[in-house]
DNA sequence: GACGATAATATCGTGTACGATATATTATAA
DNA sequence: TTATAATATATCGTACACGATATTATCGTC
């Protein structure tokens, strides 16, 4: 009897299956950038959303919808959250008044200043290296893109 | 000018970050175990709590909480509503009346049969084989694991 | 230029998820 | 033995996150 090219028993328990790991990661991950973002009166998601401002500003909500994967119910919400606490502003378009445009405010740019601290101190907490994240990322990025490809058609 | 061992790069954008990546993965399974989960009436999480029971009933509530990586305040609410739909059974214990514990009814543990298509179904959807899987998953607990760590102490 | 189709956001109801706190029980110490 | 501390769950308030649906605006076609 030939050895299988790949293992054929399909993880069962909790702990074997990617979807946990990445659960349970993705909680630990909150855990650990909260009490840092406390002091910036900003939750995990929100930060999330201000990376991809400091990175692209002016973006429209369905362009930030699209690069965060999340749909616009989540997003308005937070979005309005954002600009109560001053750091984006949100305006309709001129051209197509459907379209909403989300603009940070200075201080909302200036927040940016605390992001390179934040990083290394949770990169720290991974105990990887930036070489093993990177390719590490590159493989979740593409897993990620896989099930959601999956998903949509069908 | 020597080559340096490792990136010395920080990631900027949401897209290079660890967490982000995480994070977008975790909603795009969440999205694509809902609706195989919407027959069994379940929810995402409600059926990750139900294959820890499938390995080990009886568990008490803190052991769940401890396996699970989360709080009480999340996981009483979401035990309620599986005891709600008839799929589990909380009881005080009788030697230390503070302790929950949770067992499986007959009709939980019928559910666990439709647990290996469901597998199947989101191994499929990754596009990774159960080897790369399987390396994946430890790398990803390890690291899990560091950030909880990390977290705690200090 | 009226009108159905499409598109971009927003609203709503349900279910996580957390930290802070409350409640109830058991363990410890005075 | 009786305060007091520690432990195990539960409750509460806030913020995601989703699908389904509503709202408003633009586009096609006649």
């Amino acid at each position: 009897m030939p050895k299988p090219l790949s293992r054929d028993k399909l993880p069962k328990s909790a702990e074997e299956l990617i979807c946990f790991n990445i659960y349970s990661a993705g909680h630990a991950f909150n855990r650990a950038y909260s009490p840092m973002l406390k002091k910036l009166k900003l939750t995990y998601p929100q930060y999330i959303t201000l990376t991809i401002l400091w990175e692209t500003d002016g973006l429209k909500v369905g362009d930030l919808c699209e690069k965060l994967r999340l749909e616009s119910s989540t997003l308005t919400p937070l979005l309005k959250r954002l600009e109560a606490l001053g750091y984006i502003k949100r305006q309709r378009g001129k051209e197509d008044e459907r379209q909403v445009f989300v603009h940070l405010t200075k201080v909302g740019s200036s927040l940016q200043k605390h992001a390179g601290d934040i990083t290394r101190c949770i990169i720290e907490a991974t105990g990887y290296d930036l070489d093993t994240l990177d390719t590490l990322v590159k493989t979740i990025a593409e897993l990620r893109d896989n099930v959601i490809l999956t998903n949509s058609d069908a």
